[in-house]
DNA sequence: CATGAATGAGGGTTCATTCAT
DNA sequence: CATGAATGAACCCTCATTCAT
């Protein structure tokens, strides 16, 4: 009997996971409002009302599938970092894992990012028994800037990075760096070189813009309020 | 008569803004999906069924709505911009210009970007009508991302730029960061402090992270695909 | 515009009571869960969704239905009652009162009944802005319950009523005893004559069934707990 | 072979009585459509798909619990019943019994006799196969009300009821009575004490309320109707 | 122009019932 | 026989949009 319910175990999270990739996949195109329930279904192929065998109801889909992303990414993320090797090299991994990790879905991205600022401003929308999954989703989503942002501590102490900028501030222009690269690919309708863009963006985060030589425009003399 | 219908037009205007107005604070809070067109009324002032002697549906409230504001931006940007100064200290003016120009509005900034995104892949969704509308907010959008990359491709050929990150990706990285920003605020529920936000912003872009001395961690070998 | 405000508002009375008097006749129909909110708009020459432009949900069209009627019927009570005359008097018009003001409403009384029975017991079922509506509810439920108890309270001390019986007991059984006649009408389909029913009723409630010679029964002796 | 399907049958027998036990509970604290099939179950002990192994539908579930039921209670009453007793200690036998019958079950009364008065209504809601059940139910529920019309009838021939409303009425009044106090103990949530009950609707049943002197109110003048 | 009212077109959710194992 | 899963058929309720005044 054991090994039936093993079984059975591993038939229902293989059907959890199908609901979430075809969530995924209608969620990334329409977005949150516009996915109707019947589109997940059928992608997935149960009916509507199938659905509710496996989540609760429309919000936890979204809320599971967006945990479940995060927690692979952060796995990724985790999995690809060597702390013996140069900051940097970990930073263009993560910036190389994050664009290929959700590679089609990063339409997804743009959603899930969305929603959770959503849930966050919009708390009485939720019923309680959604708190806790909430809870569990910000937490992947924290853990993934805490685990950037004590990288960046660390080369900070060991004086791979000179910037004045916070590491707090450096995780998060970072984050708003590869959302704003699904965003863009997004828009464009398909996904960009990885490559070319973790390059671009490394070279970006590393060095800045400014001139090499730093004479050229002096210490920005601030404009003061407009 | 025409004393009359410039008085008439006056207070036509009048009342569209009322409702942009009263649209803008609303779809920054619940964001495009959740809004109901009674609370956008009911903030103007109006009753629900007024606001369709002044916009044809609630696409058109939210596009117009993105024009104006968008439109503002540009005029705002524009006329910080002295093209005979450094091209730092007009970057300094133009991130600060856009953290103080949405202020209260930065919760919309983040709606209208993912309702831009939306329209770009659902283009189905749209009615004729609003397709020469949506084309108008895309170019207010686009003129300032054109905007930034043509100040930056300037700088470029004074030598105030070093990266060999192209104009275009800069510009990109610029708006993602400045959106990121908002979303930031978004999600803490406040304005951030705008100078603070905006030095910091402006030392990410022009130096970058890496250390003083770039011999310490040399030139990035890429690690390959994971 | 005072005589415009007071139009609107008898226009908006009037069609409040049309919905009313057809969710009255589903109801009795079909009792509460069989209803459909289509049956009563149709009923009533409205659509569906006008329904909420006067009642918040289903729950409240049968709570104020159930007020309404209830309300009406203890105004009805109060004006047939003439304390000058002699309880019985009293209780024959409440009895026909009672048995006309249905009519051909009977139906509907043994769901209010079931209704109020339910809500009783399943508070956690109604929202909060029930509550109050609920609490009206049973407030003219007992209030009819009261208005007899007091009645018969004053018959008591006025001799009228020799029954050891309580004034609560007594007003409970009168209750019943109606109350199951509107059941037998239901089940038979018909509303009954009801000048023989409030004959017969009224001839039960003041004599009992009681041999005319006491002595004839003596007092039953308990044969105790089966 | 036949000692096993004896065994067999006992056994589906028994659960059967399970079920129905489980239903009762159910019914009674929510009624006939509130009451979820997979409650039942759950307090049954079988998953909702097995009761299908025992019962064709809900309906037939309800059906058989309340023939059960009311078989019993015909069962109990005719075991109770000395036609050598005088009338009213036959009645107040019957009374004690019915009240006790039920007792915690008293609830689920309420629900049957409501549900019986739907079916009656509502006879095309019925499938083919449930009509013979339901006949078989009121059956039962007549059988009860007929089996009390003829001790009355019985009675009136010895002259031990003096009164001049019908039989049949007598013994609708007198069910009246009792499932108006199976209401009054569902809506105050307890069970009420049998013995104190019993006594006050014997009296009442049996002298009515008049005055001990039959001067004082008169043959009641009809008022008329209203 | 302003608005109360009306409504069509869904969308999410429930649940009795069926089916495959 | 037991049951987890699947599903069709509702049904309540929402809301953008239209209409009559």
């Amino acid at each position: 009997m054991n090994a039936k319910s093993i079984r059975d175990k591993t038939v229902r999270d293989t059907k959890c996971n199908l609901i979430l990739d075809a969530a995924r996949k209608v969620f990334a195109a329409k977005g949150f409002h516009e996915s109707r329930l019947e589109d997940i279904a059928g992608e997935a192929g149960f009916s509507k009302a199938s659905l509710y065998n496996y989540y609760a109801d429309k919000d936890e889909i979204f809320l599971y599938l967006a945990i479940r992303d995060f927690e692979n990414l952060l796995s990724s993320l985790v999995a690809v970092t060597n702390t013996d090797q140069p900051f940097f090299v970990n930073l263009e991994r993560h910036i190389r894992t994050s664009l290929n990790f959700f590679g089609e879905h990063f339409a997804f991205m743009v959603s899930a990012t969305n929603f959770h600022v959503t849930l966050r401003i919009n708390q009485e929308r939720m019923v309680e028994q959604h708190k806790i999954i909430s809870e569990k989703f910000s937490d992947y989503y924290h853990s993934i800037l805490s685990f950037h942002r004590e990288l960046i501590e660390k080369a900070q102490q060991k004086g791979e990075i000179s910037s004045r900028v916070s590491a707090g501030n450096i995780s998060r222009y970072i984050s708003s760096l590869i959302r704003g690269t699904f965003i863009e690919w997004k828009m464009r309708g398909v996904q960009g070189d990885t490559e070319e863009e973790t390059a671009s963006l490394l070279a970006f985060i590393r060095s800045g813009i400014g001139s090499a030589d730093p004479e050229d425009s002096g210490p920005v003399q601030s404009a003061g309020k407009q």
